[in-house]
DNA sequence: TTGTACGCGTTATCAG
DNA sequence: CTGATAACGCGTACAA
């Protein structure tokens, strides 16, 4: 029940000054071999670690970084993490994580407290509520503060930082395309409402993929889930009413969902319907068929958000007012859901 | 680009001292209305928020919990999460987290940095390496410190500590007798090695429910699969050799991988094969034909967790001694691998 | 070679 | 009613 050490203990119990053990500790030349030894191996043997409190206090900075996003049970968000505290451990910063439950106003409270020194910066993926709002002032708060933020996947355009993502456009392009050269003339689409970036941008690079063949746009093939709880009905109804032979997912849920769906319908994936989700997940993997899916490479998206904000961090000093956006290339990965 | 505010510049600005300006924002009557609103007008307006930071070194408490857990992709570990934060939010603490990647030496890093002030106590499930070591020096190192910890799922028995933990031997018993009503008499469990508890302690119940019914254990009819990468190869040898009725899978990844290879080699789930996994989660709900699996309710134990380490934080300081084992009740949930 | 003093931002105590 | 001072733990410039 040893109560944790500090200088100051350390220096009663060997009757020196607190500065001579710190300088002790960080083996500095002033102090004479003999004391330094001293202190140092009294230090090792009750295993003194200095307080991280007090050196980010100091040093004005905490070394830590925050993330928040949504959820942590959505396996994408998951990979991120991941990816961040991979990276952030590499260099030496820890990770406070948040969850919004895509919530604004959860949102808004934890940037408030973690803002308030508790981290360096931020990596963060705006809740559902925050893009529908379009209210980023919580955002400009911290920025202007000098706190840098980077975010990925859920951005919002017009806040200036660093931002990692992918380009949905041109992956749901691909995607569809991939579609289209396996014959498949008949596409529909299970999206999420406009106001999800990714929602609408899939949804536009389906469109595109669509159009530059020449074919027409119907909107009735396209189907905006709302939520995630209970979109079986919604998608079954979406499949009843279309004739479909080819699926595009913007997500694995409701790939997975439209599959099993399609099976109770007695129709084959992927003989009669073929299907390719986004989000390259576990359901993906293990799903009765297999998904074909476009990888969204979320570790590689934390890796990339936690780099770019620790060197933003550790370059010297703000002024370095340019902003990137990193697209991270995605890839189709082939499984039995297409033949 | 405003830099953070704090109450040395209001002072300033405003020409009081710092104390005056601390004691008007915390409303104190000491303070004359005037001043005091003034004040508190002029920090409302530019939006001052006390330095948490500075506020932990004088308070001696972070208000943050730290989380240690071995992964974040796997779904029991994110939902556990979710539960520690929502509890721990609601009572205005926040969560770090870090992971040990199943790694020993990462988890003693951790933990280490972790516990040199960034947090006032942990909530933490033991890496796979660090069971099989039986090595927790750390552990103890941080309790003697007078840092409470909360450990979950996979617990060290002989570390004074809170422990919320399903009762496994109860929960395999259970899901073995279950099966076995079913009429499934040629039983194969799925497991992990011994030295992860939960494997040992599910194996253990497995063993009871056959012996209490008066059925020899048939050892060979025990797998025990080492890494979760390439499980599949030796899973079908598994079932290649015994001829199962019933199975039972100490996670649902096992599971799902078995009922594909038993499907694949053309038997039938849960006609010919019976299937019951541990853990709730995804693949359980998605997959085909969904999973019948012992709920682990994660969610659950995380809130507990939280909710036993910061009563523990807030009880008037240590010479509680006392430790509590809480057994959070596992369910049965029937889907369609069963009959 | 060692020690003193100061500052990081805050609050509490005590003096004016 | 207001302000100066000490303390939390550390590092460092400066004094002895």
């Amino acid at each position: 029940m040893a109560q944790k050490l500090t200088l100051k203990k350390i220096a009663q119990e060997l009757k020196v000054s607190i500065s001579t053990v710190s300088k002790a500790l960080r083996d500095s030349h002033e102090i004479s071999v003999e004391t330094r030894t001293k202190i140092q191996e009294y230090a090792k043997q009750y295993n003194f670690k200095p307080n991280n409190i007090a050196l980010s206090l100091k040093n004005q900075k905490t070394k830590k970084i925050g993330v928040i996003i949504p959820e942590i049970v959505h396996h994408f968000f998951a990979t991120v993490i991941s990816g961040v505290e991979r990276v952030a451990n590499e260099k030496g910063y820890q990770v406070i994580i948040c969850l919004s439950g895509e919530s604004f106003d959860k949102e808004v409270v934890n940037m408030d407290m973690l803002a308030n020194g508790s981290i360096d910066g931020f990596v963060m993926s705006l809740s559902k509520e925050t893009m529908e709002r379009q209210d980023f002032h919580h955002l400009r708060e911290v920025t202007n503060q000098g706190m840098p933020i980077v975010m990925f996947d859920r951005v919002a355009d017009d806040i200036a930082c660093d931002k990692i993502i992918i380009d949905d456009v041109e992956a749901a392009n691909k995607a569809t395309d991939f579609l289209l050269r396996k014959n498949r003339r008949n596409l529909g689409l299970i999206s999420t409402p406009d106001y999800v970036n990714v929602g609408r941008l899939r949804t536009q690079g389906f469109k595109e993929a669509l159009m530059k063949r020449g074919y027409e746009i119907d909107e009735s093939a396209i189907l905006k889930v709302e939520d995630i709880e209970n979109c079986g009905d919604k998608i079954k109804d979406f499949l009843m009413t279309g004739n479909y032979d080819g699926l595009l997912a913007v997500n694995e849920l409701f790939a997975v969902t439209a599959s099993k769906a399609l099976q109770g319908m007695g129709r084959k994936v992927p003989d009669d319907v073929a299907i390719v989700a986004f989000t390259d997940g576990m359901l993906s993997k293990y799903a009765s068929p297999t998904l074909t899916t476009i990888g969204q490479k979320g570790e590689e998206m934390g890796g990339l958000a936690a780099a770019k904000l620790i060197q933003k961090l550790e370059s010297d000093h703000q002024e370095d007012e340019t902003y990137e956006t990193v697209i991270v290339k995605t890839s189709l990965i082939e499984r039995e859901s297409t033949p």
